[in-house]
DNA sequence: CGGGTCTTTGATTAGGTTCAATAAGAGTGG
DNA sequence: CCACTCTTATTGAACCTAATCAAAGACCCG
């Protein structure tokens, strides 16, 4: 995998992007400009606020399956949000070992990791052709300044990245391979439904190995615990192919309470009096954990 | 643990905090109030652009050893910077189980995850007695508004917060106990160094079992390493006292590699021909992985 | 068709969990 | 101040989950 059998790989995306002049060629596929509102719809923010007279546009840019957007290391300067596509963020260990972080999809934002060290802190690779749209980081804090509502959507979308990371860092650390590969499938299933499409048959975009990665997990594992969900008839499998089945018994599928559990509840139980938790946790895209 | 014990629980925070004429109880310990420069020198943000003779303040907080500082669910409207003393931050699972996700210390913000949903998605709980400066996110935003250099510096630390979260995605998914455990060391280490304590003796302000949940291991598990790592050498333990005796080891310390790395090696390095890749990521705390 | 990658499945191993028992501290109250 | 209790830490032994090693089949693309 990776992209070591791709034809052509973009290493100097950024000389490329910011030619307005040239990009004739990538017209072929995708549109090319969206104006703000475009822009938040896509996001999932509440366009309502925007002046929708707002002309500000902001550039799009076509990657081929295997492409690289943006590499470790690599200045950083501009943020990308999918408009349609599926990619991998990847973080690249001392031995060459992927590590996968995200599959950013439709109305993800990623690049946010190269804002503190004004350098990509990760890899991104797109798993199928991709449309993005650019926004540049001065724009967004231009943006900002300008509308108020849209420096809080800015936050907010940050913030829900990080709080996709701890259930992802609450996944890895508390739950079994079973467990992970059911809320994996459930995660994406959902997100498919979002998309607009079947929610109970879909195509996985990325290879077992990713999945594992992703997961903590090796490719093994990944192929006979799917193997195994198909046996009990939670799913179907067939190579990429997904058909879910019991969507209930895979979102509860969780690991045996470690035993010592019994004893805490009680104890929290007592100790957490007023703590309005069984609140809603409204929006709550890819899936938590504590709110499940 | 928790805060079973802990004779009194602040589960209305919000309330007091807010009362700006009743908190002459808290000013036993700790200042109470903070300007703009001294709130960016405890983040780490560079304040020479910040005009020095703004005369906004921030009102700090105490808190008591075991005190929840926010709740799940609670409403969220201000973010938290740690000025003094040690806390964790807690998901907590349907068993009543916490799953440790970061132990803030000086210098770090915490409650971020609150801006999505417009409430805390985590818990936070302080290990020892804190003294906690308050940035209510109307002010931050107002403040991003009248200072450019502070709002870019904001969204610089939550990308902060984003890659360290990425460097724990990567530590749970690709590392053995022993690896785990080692970095963790590392990272107090170099806190501590930098908090102007010794970083070769200290006192863990946690639990095995929260680092257990921290790191997704047992707290047998962290005793054991702990124990062997003192066999070998490494370190020193005695309770919650470590002594670094080999900085260098524990850094390197490492899973074995995956074996299946070697040819992917080869792979990702043809392939990745242009990416600048040994550059450097300065200033970068809680190390990452792929850098170090 | 052929070489590569990807996937599945089996056999075996090992790292980490679980269960259990003991010890060491810290806080409480007589 | 000491006994009592509760929490925390250490260590051992058995078990089990997931990794590792291995092999064969499926798929894809040139």
């Amino acid at each position: 995998m990776l992209s070591t059998h791709m034809p052509e790989i973009r290493t100097d995306s950024s000389a490329a992007l910011h030619s307005s002049s040239l990009e004739a060629g990538w017209q072929r596929q995708g549109k090319l400009w969206s104006n703000l509102k475009e822009l938040c719809d896509v996001l999932r923010i509440p366009s309502a606020a925007i002046h929708t007279d707002e002309e500000l546009l902001f550039q799009h840019v076509q990657f081929k399956t295997g492409q690289r957007i943006h590499t470790i290391g690599q200045p950083f300067d501009t943020l990308y949000i999918v408009h349609s596509g599926f990619l991998k963020t990847v973080l690249i260990d001392e031995f060459g070992n992927e590590q996968v972080l995200s599959f950013p999809m439709k109305g993800d934002l990623f690049g946010v990791d190269g804002i503190h060290t004004k350098r990509y802190a990760s890899e991104a690779v797109a798993l199928s052709n991709c449309d993005l749209i650019l926004l540049p980081f001065k724009k967004l804090t231009a943006l900002g300044r300008a509308h108020v509502e849209f420096e809080h959507a800015m936050y907010s979308v940050m913030s829900r990245e990080l709080v996709r990371e701890q259930a992802m860092v609450s996944m890895l650390g508390a739950l079994s391979a079973e467990a992970r590969v059911a809320r994996f499938l459930v995660n994406l299933s959902e997100r498919y439904a979002e998309m607009g499409y079947s929610s109970k048959l879909f195509n996985l975009r990325m290879t077992r190995h990713e999945i594992g990665s992703y997961l903590g997990l090796t490719l093994e594992t990944v192929s006979r615990t799917l193997s195994a969900f198909n046996e009990i008839g939670l799913i179907t499998v067939d190579q990429r192919s997904i058909g879910i089945k019991d969507a209930e018994a895979l979102k509860t599928l969780r690991r045996l309470p470690p035993s010592s559990s019994r004893a805490k509840q009680v104890a929290s139980k007592k100790a957490r009096p007023a703590a309005p938790q069984s609140g809603e946790q409204p929006d709550s895209d890819w899936g938590e954990f504590a709110t499940a």
